[in-house]
Parts: C-alpha cells; structure tokens; sequence
DNA sequence: ATTAGTACTGTAATTATATACAGTATATAG
DNA sequence: CTATATACTGTATATAATTACAGTACTAAT
C-alpha cells in the first residue's frame, strides 16, 4: 500500500472524524466545504486517488458510500486447535478476533488461546476457557506459560528453567512433571498467560 | 424511553448491522428493501416513530442522516464487597464500572461480583476472580446462582428448589451443603453465573 | 365514538449526491 | 520532452435519497 500525500491523509482524516462524529462518511460536497474547496470534483479526485491507494473502497452510485479499509489490524485473535508445526497465530488457527477496544482485561494480550484438556483444573483453568497471552512479558518461575515442546502447545506451570532442564508442571494431581532437555527436545516458551475468561458457564 | 415494537426494533438492528457491515446507515429504499416493502415511505415513518421514542436521530436533508442515540451507555458495574442489609447494586458496593461497548462476553450480564473465598474452587471459581451475573436469566438447578441468605450474599451451586426446602451446594469438599427453609430463612436468588473473568493469573 | 398508534401501498416532487467532462497549473520520473 | 501524479476550478447532469401528500387497514386506549 502506497503512502498517502499531505493532502491525502487530511481527507482520510476528516472522512475518519466524520464517521466518528456523525456516525457516516461525508459527502464530496461536505469534504469540499471542510477543506474550502470550491469544487466537488477537487474532493471526487482525491477519493479515487485515496482508493487507488487502497486505504478507502467506493461503492459506486451509493450516497456516502466510502468504506474504510482498515489496515489496522489490532484485533486480539482467538486460538482454537493449533495445528501441528505451523506457528500458534497461523492464519488456520485462528477461531475469531476481537477488537482490542473490547478488551477489558489487561492490554498487554497478544492473544486467547482456547484450552484444552483438564490438565490445568486445580488452578482454575478449566477445558474451553480462554487463557489471555502476552508473548512479550517474561515467563516468571511459578507462573503459568504455553510452551511448545517438539510442536505441540501445551499449558502449564513453570516450575524450573534452565539450560539443560526444564520442568512444566500439570496443575491435576493425576498428571506427574514434564522434565524437558532442551538440547534434546525443542523446547519454545510461547508467552505468559495473564488472564482467564470463562463463557457460557 | 418508550419501547420498541417488535417491527421497530427490526429495523433499528437493521440499521445497526448495515452500520456494522458496511460502515454507514441504509437508506429509506435501502431499508424498504431488506424488509419486503414497496415503499420508501413505509420505512420513513417507521424512522420518524424510532425517533420520536428516542432510538435514533434524523438529520433532515443528509442522506442516510441517521444518527444512532446511545441508549448502551449503561455501564456493567464491579461489586466488590456487598455491604450487609443493601441492595447488591448499591453505590457503595461499586468498585468500578466498565462501558457495556467493551464487553466482550454475553450482553446478558447485569454486573460482576467479585468472588470471596474458596467455596467454588472446584469448578474453577477462585477467590478475586470476577463472575458475570444475570439478574433475569432463570436460575437453573445444577446452575452457579448468586444467592442472599439472611442478607448474606454467596455464590454457590442451585441443587434444590423447593417452596419449603432450598439446597445450595459448595463446590468444595471441605464445605458441606447449605439446606435452607424459604419460610424460616429469608432466601433471594439474585442471579445466575453466566460468564468468569480473572485478570493478573 | 373518536383519537392515537401501528403498519403499510403508491405517487411524486424536491433536493442531495455522485460523477462525467473540460480546463489550469505544478512537480517528478523516465 | 513527455507521460504521470498531484491539486485544484467550474459546469452540468443523471440518479440517489429524502420527504410530503393521499390513501387503506387494524388495534388499543379515552
């Protein structure tokens, strides 16, 4: 996608402001008055132009009809199954997005990954609920991490870290430690789980 | 604000998913159309009738000048510790609010009720963590229900719900069940758990 | 009994809007 | 030197859209 010029951008901001304001795009006519344009036409040109570029579609013969192709992508995905060797935010993986506006918990969520199995129940996690992850924060000793070991994810709490041994604990009595070398099984901690949601309970 | 007829608030979700989709509001042709009419005008008085009960807003002149009037502004409270004796929704009980627009989960939650103690924690209800509660949805047996007993407020499972005997159960093998009589014991349902968020795992 | 509200059809006029066409001027790239 | 892009004015027109007016029919309230 091309840049915008000066000009550009100040149209694509007062459609922006517009929408935000107005709650729809406005007219050609009302973007030649904002601008001080004495010609439509001026704020037509510059719209094929903005289109061209990408950052706008016009739908043809409908009033106001501009749509806003949002680049923006801030929306937090959520994780179903993840697909074995791809990477946790492949495309396949994702089951739906939020905005990140909607999102009440903490800011930092790179993304929800939807749990699976009942290896994590005696601290509350429990099968389908959300974990919140934040690949950035730094995985803590006691807290609870995705990590993926030779490319399945799996969730647990970090018990040990170090160069030649790592341990993953199940919160469930009925599973017993992961002991992990990493110079021998790869070993990727995927981030930090930092929230919790439970729908439909 | 008066209510909606149920052909009125057709069209008001009309206008809000053509919002959504295409990211300004349909015309009276536009609406006339989806709905089966064969005439504009159908779906003009229909308009004048949403805002003369204050749903909307109609900017004479300006095509699709229809202006959505926030009625969602009501925020979802946080209640924190319930105060003994009031109302559950009492302003001293509020720790926060966050906007409904942010909500993430079902729209059918009332407030959240933060959780105090360890009652629930074998169905993954931990102490701090918040529950989203519904004030109408009916409760269900076998279902989380926010209960006051004696003006004690308490979350617990609905085992029994009888005129004279009432059972709600601990989700925790160190509580026994609480068997109350509705006649003797002043018992509220407050609502049902449909929803749990924990933040700072 | 009558008024007000709901729920439409049908027609038509006015105005709002998109959009084509004809220009002018400047800047930049090949 | 000649396209191509930017940045406009000015005019015109087809069509998109609002909106008024005249009806019909049913329902609920005063």
């Amino acid at each position: 996608m091309k840049n915008l010029t000066k000009r550009q951008e100040e149209i694509l901001n007062l459609i922006k402001s517009h929408i935000q304001d107005l709650g729809f795009p406005p007219t050609r006519a009302d973007i030649a008055k904002s601008l001080g344009f004495k010609s439509p036409n001026a704020a037509e040109q510059h719209l094929r132009a903005i289109e061209k570029k990408g950052f706008i579609s016009i739908l043809s013969g409908a009033s106001r009809g501009i749509i806003l192709n949002d680049t923006a992508n801030d929306d937090i995905p959520i994780i179903g199954l993840v697909a074995a060797g791809g990477p946790i935010l492949a495309e396949e993986n994702i089951e739906k997005t939020i905005p990140r506006s909607n999102n009440l918990l903490s800011n930092e969520i790179d993304y929800y990954l939807r749990v699976k199995g009942d290896s994590m129940v005696d601290v509350g996690i429990f099968e389908e609920d959300l974990i919140g992850v934040s690949k950035t924060l730094n995985p803590k000793i006691g807290s609870i991490v995705v990590a993926r070991i030779n490319n399945e994810v799996t969730v647990k709490t970090l018990i040990e870290f170090n160069q030649n041994k790592v341990i993953l604990r199940a919160e469930n009595k009925n599973y017993s430690d992961i002991k992990i070398n990493p110079s021998i099984d790869e070993l990727v901690i995927e981030g930090s789980c930092v929230a919790l949601l439970r729908e439909s309970i």
